[in-house]
DNA sequence: ATTAAATTTTAGGCAAATCTAAATATAATT
DNA sequence: AATTATATTTAGATTTGCCTAAAATTTAAT
């Protein structure tokens, strides 16, 4: 499989998400930041070596097998981010160009004693899942802080904003990954939240919680 | 510049070692195993975009711009085979395929951050010098066991051969980087060499001797 | 020095991955 | 339902990197 394959993959399984019934051609394009016609005759190649089905103007469907190729490569670049972030002192907002690279070296090997050499994390510095050497998630729905409820209680898992200035912030209010954290009270009027986090009350915005990802309790 | 572009001009400067006065196409041709049609059009690339110099006939030579190119390549390759080895328990006879593929990564700050999380190595696992950011290679010129006299001494800095055989026969005489040893003296009719090494004297083929390189005192 | 052998280059083609422009199919609107 | 707009595909070109076969050049040998 060549570079462009795996990175076209990885692209329609990221929209499935979105397009459960068959990814659009623009779609892929612009993800790949590239024109519908040359989505279009990727798409074909790929259907020809069956790592996805497509009919004209129906959009695409990775198959098992396409599925599984994708995974693989988001199992790397996700173990890669790790590395990058905990032994060679990246911030997470700069990770991602490099990870794009390092998604894309092929050995099984590598890839195992890395996994080994993490100590087998099980979510990257953006709290997104790592799969492990079968493909398998860990089964973790990614809930926004913005979405507990007054009482609950939840493990900080990732955040969706890697702006400087958002890490910053939360570095300052002491909120790191698996800090945990319960929400005494919500203000309706706009939606703030004042949260509980290691003896602390801390009042959030709105805009906070919506880019702070939680594993909830219950 | 492209990974093939990257990897001409890493056998280029390879093969300058032997051919100063320019390197033949086909020299470079059986380097990369392709064809010589294919090298001339490489080539012919390279020396556009000044990488090297080159007269139709008279073989390529690197510029200053080129031969700083490959160096950084070479700096790459040799840190990533440190890193495997030390860190991800590679032998030294499986790191090549996966270095090669690593060398072409680009990101000053993932260089950089690499060299220091080694702490800064100056050799690789197979006793290759490794060129430090600005691309001075640390002076040590690599010696044949086998060129040392009698009653010189010397540091083990690398090996030639590979196989598996080689290595086992190394650990088991406890043979390995660093490793100091003394010529106690040299069989005139076969060229075997007695070493003292770690208050033990060992039999050396020339086969072996010729294997194995030292950094001499002298 | 002329011929023979080896090396190198040119010419013409192919596959991957992209593009622009034109054609076609689907969806939305009046 | 016919028309307009949008989405998608096709057709034809381009670039990179490689190939084979033929031509040209250099080197070696008689």
């Amino acid at each position: 499989m060549t570079l462009s394959e795996e990175n076209y993959l990885k692209a329609v399984y990221h929209l499935e998400l979105n397009f459960s019934k068959g990814v659009p051609t623009n779609a892929i394009a612009e993800e790949m930041k590239t024109k519908a016609s040359s989505a279009t005759d990727m798409i074909k190649r790929l259907a020809e070596k069956k790592y996805l089905s497509y009919k004209p103007y129906q959009g695409a469907k990775l198959t098992s097998n396409g599925k599984k190729s994708a995974i693989k490569v988001i199992r790397k670049h996700r173990l890669w981010e790790c590395f990058l972030v905990e032994k060679l002192n990246f911030n997470w907002d700069e990770v991602h160009d490099v990870a794009e690279q390092l998604e894309h070296i092929q050995s099984e090997k590598l890839t195992e004693e890395l996994d080994k050499f993490l100590g087998r994390p099980t979510y990257d510095p953006h709290g997104d899942p790592i799969p492990d050497a079968n493909g398998n998630l860990p089964k973790f729905t990614k809930k926004k802080l913005s979405e507990l409820n007054e009482n609950e209680e939840g493990i900080c898992k990732g955040f969706n904003d890697d702006s400087s200035s958002f890490l910053k912030f939360l570095a300052k209010q002491d909120i790191g990954l698996s800090t945990h954290l319960k929400v005494t009270h919500i203000e309706s009027f706009d939606e703030s939240m004042t949260v509980l986090i290691k003896n602390k009350e801390i009042l959030l915005s709105k805009t906070a919680t919506d880019n702070i990802y939680v594993e909830s309790k219950s």
